[in-house]
DNA sequence: TATGTAACCATTTTT
DNA sequence: TGGTTACATA
C-alpha cells in the first residue's frame, strides 16, 4: 500500500508526501505534479492511521475538490475526507454553528449582483447620493475591508481620506441590510468563521482537534481572512501543509496576499520547506519562454524550472490584422489540424483570453466554422434572467427575510404591483422591523395600497405560503412547483416572443440540473442546490469529457493543462491590462497571469495579437504586448498573417522556418522574432478636415477636448494619438475617428 | 401600471 | 459595439 503510494514519485515529491506532523510548505512550480503530491499525501496520512474525519483539504475551486475526492477515493476507497473550497467550508461551518454566532442557519448567500443592489440601498440609507461613488466601487472597498477582517468600526477608525470616510458611512448600513435580510455575502463566509476562531476559544479548539491535518492548495492566492482561518485551525495541531507558487499568484485584486506564502516560514516556526521545480508538463521550448518572461518580475525570488521533456516546437507569435481575423484564423488552424492529424482532438485545444469581452469574436468564429467549443463560464447559465427569477423564488422560500429576492420576483410575472405600491410596502415594513414578505401578511392594514396592487400582494403572500409546503420535496420538484404555481410557466407559454420559449426551455434545463444534482446524493436539499450554484466557480461548469475546444479566461485556466494552447489579444492594454499598467505590483501580477497561461501548454503554445482591435464600437490601434518583447528571440518564431504582411508574402501564411522540431534552431538566423514591419502605405483621398498635426486641439464626442500629441501610420491605417483633459491618452484611426478640429496648431 | 423607445452607461480578472 | 436604465406615453 505504502509502496504503491510512493514508488513512482521523485525524492522531493516523496518527502512532501511522507512528511508527517508539523508545518510544511511545498513550493510547487508550474507543472511539477502538485495535485498528485497532495492526493498522495492525503492517502499517505490515511495509511498512517489518521482518521479521514481528521483531515481537511482546501482547494481553490469546487471542481478541484471533486477531482481530488475522486483521486483519493481511487487510492483509499470509502474514505470520507473533508475536501472543499474555503468558501464552502465557511458556509458549512456557519450553518452548523449558526446559533453560537447569532445567525439564522437558513441564511442566503448573496452573490455579486445582489451585493451591488444591497450596497445601492445602503448608500441611500446612509444618505450618500451616488455621484462619484458607484455601488461597485463601494462594494469592492467593503469587500477588501472584510478580507482584512476589518468590521465597520475598525474600518471607520482607519478611514482618513474622504473616500474611506464615505465608505465608512455606507459599510454599517450595508451590514444592517445584510442582517435584516438574513443574508451573508461571499466575504462573510470567511470573515465570520475567521472572527469566530479568534474570539471563541472553545469553538477554535474544537475545530482544531477535529481537523488535525489541514492541507491548502493554491496557497499563494489566499487572503488575510483565509490565513486567519488556517491559523486558527492549527494552533494545537500545527499540521498545516500548504502548497503554492508565488509565480502563480493572480488574485491580488481580490484581496489575496502573497505575503501569506512568502512569510510562511516566519509565521509557522519549525516549518519544513520543500521545493518542487521539476516540470513534467511542458516542452523545453514552452518552459524556456515562460521562464524568461517571469524572470522580468523584479519582486520575485529567482527560481528555475527544469525538465527532461523534449525541446518541442518553438513558441509561436501570431500576428493578425484584427480581432475577427484572429478568431477566424485560430478556428481554422485548429480545424485543419484536427482534420489532418488523427491523433489530435478538439479537446486538446484551449484558447485563453484576458477579458471575457473577447469571447464573442471567438464564439462567432467557432460557430461559423462548425467547430465544437465551450466557453468556460460556469455561472452564465444561472445568470440568465429567467433562471435568476426562479432562483429568487427559491431563496425567498427558504429565507422569507430576503428582501432582494422579494423585490425581484414580487411582480414577475406581473401582478399589478408597481413601484409606488412597493414604496408604501417598504414604508410600512421598515419601522416595524418587518421583512417585505412579512408585511404582505398585513396588507389590509396598509391603507395606502389598494386595488390591483393590494390583491396582487395578497396573492403573492398566499403563493409563498403554498409553496412553503414543498420545501422538503426534492430540488427538482420544488422548482417545478415554483414554475407552475407562480404562473411563470403560463406567462412564458402565452408569450408570442420566440425568446420566451427559449427561456422556458432554460428553466426546464434548470430542473434537470437540480434533478441530476439531487440524484448524486439523496440527502441533498433545495438549499444545498442553491448554495452549490452560488459558490460555483467558472471552471466548475467545465466539462472536459466533451470533445471540444475550451475557451476561458486566464484566471479560469489556473490549474489546468492542454496539449495546445492559444493565448489571444496579447496586446498592450489587454495583457497587461491597462488598469494594471500604472502600478508595478499590478503589472507584475499581469506578467504572472501570462506566465500561468503559458505554462498550461504541454506541447504547443501560440501567442496571438492583432494590429487593430475593435473595442466598444471603435477600432483602435493595437500595440503588441510588452510581454512579447520580453520573450527571448531564440525561443519564439513569428508568423505574420495580417493584411499588411500579405503583400510581401505570397501565401496566406508563410512560416519563416520549416516548422516543427527539426527546425528549432534554423529560424534564428532568418531574423525571426523581430517585430512586424511597418504597414505599407495605401493611398486614400486626403480629406483636409482629417489632416491632423501635433498640437491641434480637437473634440471627441465622448471624451471631450484634447490635444493631438502624435500622428503616425499611413493611408487607411493613419492614426492619431490624443491626450484628453479627462479621459487620458487615446489613439484613433484617422479614418474612423469622430473628431472635430477645434483649433489648428 | 405596463410598455416602448431613447439616452446613456460602462467595460478586468471572481469565490 | 451592446446591454441597461430612465423616461415618456398609452
Amino acid at each position: 500500500m505504502e509502496h504503491d503510494l510512493l514508488s513512482d514519485l521523485t525524492p522531493a515529491q516523496r518527502e512532501a508526501v511522507t512528511h508527517f506532523e508539523g508545518p510544511l510548505l511545498i513550493l510547487a512550480g508550474a507543472g511539477s505534479g502538485k495535485t498528485r503530491v497532495i492526493t498522495r499525501r492525503v492517502a499517505y496520512l490515511l495509511s498512517q492511521g489518521v482518521r479521514p474525519s481528521n483531515i481537511l483539504a482546501i482547494t481553490f475551486t469546487n471542481k478541484a475538490a471533486g477531482e481530488m475526492r475522486q483521486r483519493i477515493e481511487a487510492l483509499v476507497p470509502g474514505s470520507r475526507v473533508w475536501i472543499s473550497t474555503f468558501h464552502a467550508l465557511g458556509a458549512r461551518l456557519l450553518r452548523q454553528y449558526a446559533d453560537r454566532l447569532n445567525l439564522d442557519p437558513n441564511f442566503t448567500i448573496y452573490d455579486q449582483t445582489d451585493r451591488a443592489r444591497l450596497v445601492k440601498m445602503a448608500m441611500e440609507d446612509a444618505g450618500v447620493d451616488n455621484g462619484r461613488f458607484t455601488p461597485e466601487t463601494v462594494q469592492s472597498a467593503i469587500s477588501k475591508a472584510k478580507n482584512q477582517l476589518l468590521g465597520p468600526e475598525r474600518y471607520a477608525a482607519k478611514a482618513h481620506d474622504f473616500y474611506g470616510q464615505t465608505v465608512a458611512q455606507i459599510y454599517p448600513a450595508y451590514e444592517k441590510r445584510l442582517r435584516d435580510a438574513n443574508a451573508l455575502d461571499f466575504d462573510d463566509l470567511l470573515y465570520w468563521p475567521a472572527l469566530a476562531l479568534k474570539h471563541d476559544p472553545e469553538l477554535r479548539s474544537e475545530l482544531d482537534a477535529r481537523f488535525r491535518f489541514v492541507l491548502i492548495d493554491e496557497y499563494q492566492d489566499t487572503n488575510q481572512a483565509q490565513y486567519a482561518i488556517a491559523r486558527g485551525l492549527t494552533v494545537d495541531h500545527p499540521n498545516l501543509c500548504v502548497v503554492g507558487d508565488p509565480d502563480q499568484s493572480i488574485y491580488g485584486w481580490r484581496g489575496s496576499d502573497i505575503r501569506n506564502i512568502l512569510d510562511f516560514e516566519r509565521d509557522f516556526p519549525q516549518s519544513r520547506v520543500l521545493t518542487l521545480n521539476r516540470n513534467y508538463r511542458s516542452t523545453r521550448a514552452i518552459l524556456h519562454a515562460a521562464s524568461a518572461l517571469i524572470a522580468h518580475n523584479r519582486h520575485r525570488k529567482p527560481k528555475d524550472l527544469v525538465t527532461d521533456n523534449p525541446e518541442g516546437a518553438p513558441v509561436t507569435v501570431l500576428t493578425f490584422e484584427n480581432g475577427t481575423d484572429e478568431a477566424v484564423g485560430i478556428a481554422q488552424r485548429i480545424k485543419r489540424v484536427v482534420e489532418e492529424n488523427p491523433a489530435r482532438h478538439y479537446r486538446d485545444f484551449a484558447v485563453f483570453m484576458r477579458i471575457n469581452a473577447l469571447s464573442r469574436s471567438l464564439e462567432t468564429a467557432f460557430v461559423k466554422h462548425r467547430i465544437p467549443f465551450q466557453i468556460v463560464k460556469g455561472l452564465a447559465f444561472f445568470e440568465r434572467k429567467e433562471n435568476r427569477d426562479i432562483l429568487a423564488y427559491l431563496r425567498l422560500l427558504l429565507n422569507p427575510r430576503d428582501d432582494i429576492s422579494f423585490l425581484r420576483i414580487v411582480n414577475e410575472p406581473t401582478r399589478g404591483i408597481g413601484k409606488i405600491s412597493l414604496e408604501h410596502l417598504k414604508a410600512y415594513a421598515a419601522p416595524r422591523e418587518m421583512s417585505l414578505l412579512e408585511a404582505t401578511s398585513e396588507i389590509q392594514r396598509i391603507t395606502m395600497i389598494k386595488g390591483k396592487a393590494a390583491s396582487g400582494l395578497r396573492d403573492f403572500n398566499l403563493l409563498m405560503r403554498e409553496l412553503r409546503g414543498y420545501v422538503e420535496s426534492t430540488p427538482d420538484e420544488v422548482i417545478r412547483q415554483v414554475l407552475e404555481l407562480s404562473g411563470y410557466r403560463q406567462m412564458l407559454k402565452d408569450s408570442r416572443e420566440e425568446e420566451d420559449q427559449e427561456r422556458l426551455a432554460n428553466i426546464e434545463e434548470l430542473i434537470t440540473a437540480a434533478k441530476q444534482y439531487a440524484s448524486e446524493d439523496s440527502s441533498r436539499t433545495i438549499s444545498d442546490f442553491l448554495e452549490n450554484i452560488t459558490l460555483a466557480s467558472d471552471v466548475d461548469g467545465w466539462d472536459e469529457r466533451q470533445d471540444c475546444v475550451s475557451i476561458m479566461t486566464l484566471h479560469a485556466a489556473k490549474g489546468l493543462e492542454f496539449p495546445v494552447v492559444y493565448m489571444i489579444a496579447v496586446e498592450q492594454g489587454i495583457l497587461p491590462h491597462e488598469r494594471s499598467l500604472p502600478r508595478e505590483d499590478q503589472l507584475e501580477e499581469e506578467r504572472r497571469l501570462a506566465f500561468v497561461g503559458m505554462t498550461r501548454a504541454k506541447e504547443e503554445l501560440y501567442l496571438s495579437h492583432a494590429r487593430m482591435r475593435d473595442f466598444r464600437g471603435n477600432t483602435l490601434y493595437a500595440i503588441s504586448s510588452m510581454f512579447l518583447d520580453e520573450l527571448p528571440r531564440d525561443a519564439i518564431q513569428s508568423l505574420d498573417l495580417s493584411a499588411s504582411a500579405a503583400g510581401t508574402l505570397s501565401a496566406m501564411e508563410q512560416w519563416r522556418t520549416g516548422g516543427g522540431e527539426a527546425a528549432s534552431h534554423g529560424w534564428a538566423e532568418a531574423g525571426v522574432g523581430s517585430r512586424p514591419a511597418p504597414i505599407p502605405p495605401t493611398r486614400r483621398s486626403d480629406g483636409t478636415d482629417k489632416d491632423y498635426a501635433e498640437g491641434m486641439i480637437v473634440r471627441h464626442e465622448r471624451y471631450g477636448e484634447g490635444r493631438v500629441i502624435e500622428v503616425g501610420g499611413h493611408g487607411a491605417l493613419r492614426k492619431v494619438k490624443i491626450r484628453f483633459r479627462t479621459a487620458g491618452e487615446r489613439t484613433f484611426l484617422v479614418e474612423k475617428a469622430q473628431l472635430e478640429i477645434v483649433k489648428r496648431g
